[in-house]
DNA sequence: GAGAGGTTGAGAACCATTGTCAACTCTGTG
DNA sequence: CACAGAGTTGACAATGGTTCTCAACCTCTC
């Protein structure tokens, strides 16, 4: 455990969050571990799921999942948000809906719950992705 | 493809079936092989899948994910709706939430995204397991 | 530049889930 | 009832994302 350790910078991390920097869309790790490659950055597959991990837990990376479960990882704002996915390209809108954090909250004090948290993301198909087929 | 063949009553559907029944809570795949298992009734590990799978494509069961990606089922009601579940004890309050609809429909519409879908669950503490620890 | 301790990577291990396929069960028909 | 045809089952193999292992390797400090 490295509760508060801290990061030490290599080049394989600097790697990992620079590929998150520049494509600015939701990623698997698998996905960034290839892009690494062909890109000529040799970084351990083990080593971008642990960067990867170490991000989210530092809150400097969203973590969400696919539908079939996978985890998909992207660099976002560190302030509250929510995201609209397109399934065809990926395309990320992070969009925040303040009331909706106010409706959450409500409906679970009204049922007595406490230490509340949520989960909200929105998929679809995005203009050009809808354009394209049909 | 049976898109729209008829499912066969068979030993081994009722039983999935009654065992979501009885239990009301969010149980994954194995979870209810093993409980099935136990009560005497044998039912294939993948044959309690493509129930639930059947199931799940029929509307008549959700299925949501846990934070390690796992897939949980539930037996529910068949109109849209979401969830509000306690991380101590798995109880869970169906809620329904016409304003966040239209939010996230309009959102989505205001982005020129279109086939929109979304997840919304919520977690928390129930007043049993709260009163119960600190 | 030596020591201590975090970090890496190749490959094995894990584990939920899906695919395979021969045997089996339903249901409708003669 | 026998039969055919189609859906269903289950033991087991295969997949595929993710984590573990551990010896070799960096980084920092003194």
């Amino acid at each position: 455990m490295t509760e508060t350790g801290a990061m030490r910078p290599t080049r394989q991390r600097t790697a990992v969050v620079e590929a998150l920097e520049t494509c600015g869309e939701f990623r698997s790790a698998q996905d960034l571990h290839d892009l690494l490659g062909r890109r000529g950055e040799t970084v351990g597959l083990a080593t971008v799921y642990r960067t990867l991990q170490r991000l989210v837990e530092a809150g400097e990376v969203d973590l969400l999942r696919t539908e079939d479960g996978e985890a998909i990882y992207r660099r976002c704002s560190t302030t509250h948000h929510h995201h609209l996915v397109c399934r065809g390209c990926g395309r990320t809108v992070e969009v925040e809906g303040p009331a909706v954090e106010r409706w959450t909250r409500g409906v679970a004090a009204e049922h007595g719950f406490v230490e509340v948290s949520h989960t909200l993301e929105i998929f679809g198909t995005c203009a050009a992705c809808a354009g394209r087929v049909g």
